[in-house]
RNA sequence: GGCGCUAUCGUCUAAUGGUUAGGACACCACGCUUUCAAUGUGGGAAUCCGGGUUCGAUUCCCGGUAGCGCUACCA
């Protein structure tokens, strides 16, 4: 029955549950099996473990087909978006989806029951738990209590076609070993050993006739031929379960690395409850594909070098299992906020503006009905001050309507009311003689005139800038000036110096 | 309770049996500047504790502690 290992070079897989939005996790873990795929020229297979019926979510398969594309992981086998948006399979081993390989992890568990390897289990949820809390009393660690693995042949045969007769299925439990050890050699954490007497005697085919994790993980990853199995470090304590399951078939078993946690900043294991982790919340506020990819794979590993800006190709290249550390990662959004506003100013004004539209539009700014070299010049001004993009409708907003003012902010700390109304006035005066509003000529004009008249820059410029944009903060007067003389046009910027000093009167 | 893993600045981490323990984010100060940002310069900030091996330990070994993970007919 054991197929030779063909050697087909390194064959990854991401074998996911289809049970929603796609963690930050399981990015990473996508990402580093695609990345050690592509790094040793193997192939990376995307696998769905819908074993549990109970949890399986519509649409997951869809949507986490989506991401990974969005996010640049590919598979070479498994399933696909084409290029209507439907869902198409391709490979050799498959079908990629668990529930359609029933019969196969079915036979097997038979297999093992008439090798010995395994055997029916009739117990009761009700005694399970039973004998659970009496253990759980005599703080004695909580295992099945192998009752059934000790039941005579005819004893079974019976309660067997009881079952039958009733319309019922048994369970079927893998026969841990009585004694001995099995030893782990992770390509991560190195070899760890694990004593049989402490191993659960697990199911491995529940009784709606699906496999457990346990068994059909064993299965796939055999026939599909995987050689190298990248997961979470939540499974090694399972490791030692699978290798004897990979035993009890005579197979040969994968390569294991398994990666450190994510955590979240109180270090517990990174979860939904501690704020928004799927990609897709990332996406939705403003991070840009790459700076996540970078930032997702810097968590656990690094390249001992001081680069920390990473193309994907750059990862493909310098990927190294050997480089990925023990100790669970922090997810701080600190960095991630530095690496964003990184990747976005490396970007063109016109691709920043076009990444923009759809976060004007959440804001209510109907930026799709402007100019797109209108859109392109306002984008380029705040593209040094972005962290994310979602950020943009706030910041831009005076760009697309007239701001309101608070007549205190008009002042200038080293200025008064009627000197900033003299400046306004004068100011307004002067640009009204102004017909070239690029910044290197009205900035020269501006700072002469102001020379001219033996002010000081404040006095004019912090008035100007407010009056332009209503802001605090913004980018400076000369800046949006021209932006502004580019869309609405220079009426506008007279129309908001004579509201600022109305506001003044 | 049992089993396992982990432990360097607040965070991500580098390094070594002998170093002023390096970098990045964050933070602070200064420069530029009308504000903010970007940028430049500078600064504070770490080897969990206790033993052992050794001339010498942050590094190797043992123990402790702490944190986390697993302990389902979930994955």
């Amino acid at each position: 029955m054991a197929i030779d290992a063909k050697n087909l070079g390194v064959r990854t897989r991401f074998a996911p549950s289809p049970t929603g939005l796609v963690h930050i996790g399981s990015l990473r873990t996508a990402l580093f099996a695609f990345l050690f795929a592509r790094h040793n020229h193997g192939v990376n297979v995307l696998r769905i473990e819908d074993t549990d019926q109970n949890r399986k979510v519509e649409g997951a398969l869809e949507n986490l087909l989506k991401v990974m594309k969005l996010m640049g992981v590919e598979f070479d086998e498994g399933y696909y978006l084409t290029a209507d948006g439907k869902i198409s399979e391709k490979g050799e081993y498959g079908p990629y989806l668990q529930s359609k390989r029933l019969d196969l992890y079915q036979k097997h568990a038979e297999q093992l029951v008439q090798n010995g390897k395994a055997y029916y289990c009739f117990c009761s949820e009700q005694r399970l738990e039973e004998v659970r809390k009496e253990q759980v009393a005599l703080k004695k660690p909580p295992m099945y209590d192998r009752h059934c693995r000790y039941l005579k042949p005819q004893e079974t045969q019976k309660q067997l076609a009881e079952f039958k007769a009733a319309g019922k299925n048994p369970v079927i439990r893998f026969a841990i070993p009585d004694e001995g050890q099995t030893v782990i050699h992770d390509l991560v954490y190195g070899d760890i050993t694990y004593e049989h007497r402490i191993l659960d005697d697990q199911v491995i085919l529940k009784s709606d006739g699906f496999p457990t994790y346990h068994l059909a993980v064993v299965i796939d990853d055999h026939y599909m031929q995987i050689s190298h199995v990248i997961r979470g470090e939540e499974w090694i304590p399972s490791t030692p379960k699978h290798l004897l399951i990979y035993q009890a078939f005579g197979w040969q078993p994968t390569e294991f690395a398994h990666l450190p946690l994510i955590v979240n900043p109180d270090k517990t294991k990174l979860s939904k409850r501690q704020g928004d982790i799927s990609v897709e919340d990332f996406l939705a506020k403003g991070y840009l594909k790459n700076a996540l990819l970078n930032f997702v794979a810097f968590l656990g590993w690094n390249p001992k070098t001081e680069q920390e800006i990473f193309s994907l190709d750059d990862l493909i290249a310098q990927f190294d299992l050997s480089k990925i550390n023990k100790s669970g990662a922090i997810f701080d959004p600190n960095k991630l906020d530095w690496l964003n506003g990184l990747y976005i100013r490396q970007m063109s004004a016109n691709e920043l503006a076009e990444n923009l539209i759809p976060f004007w539009q959440a804001d209510g700014i109907d930026a799709k009905t402007h100019d797109a070299a209108y859109l392109a010049a306002i984008a380029n001004l705040e593209q040094q001050r972005l962290k994310r993009l979602s950020e943009i409708g706030e910041r831009t907003r005076y760009f697309f309507a007239a701001p309101g003012y608070d007549p205190e902010l008009l002042i200038w700390k080293k200025s008064d009311k009627e000197k900033t109304k003299q400046a306004l006035s004068n100011i307004k005066q002067f640009l009204t003689s102004i017909d070239d509003f690029r910044r290197p000529n009205l900035e020269t004009a501006v700072k002469k005139f102001i020379a001219d008249q033996n002010l000081d820059n404040g006095s004019v410029l912090w008035p100007l800038r407010v009056a332009l944009t209503g802001q605090d903060k913004s980018p400076g007067p000369f800046e949006v000036a021209e932006v502004l003389a580019l869309g609405p046009g220079k009426h506008e910027i007279l129309n908001r110096l004579e509201q600022a000093i109305n506001k003044l009167s």
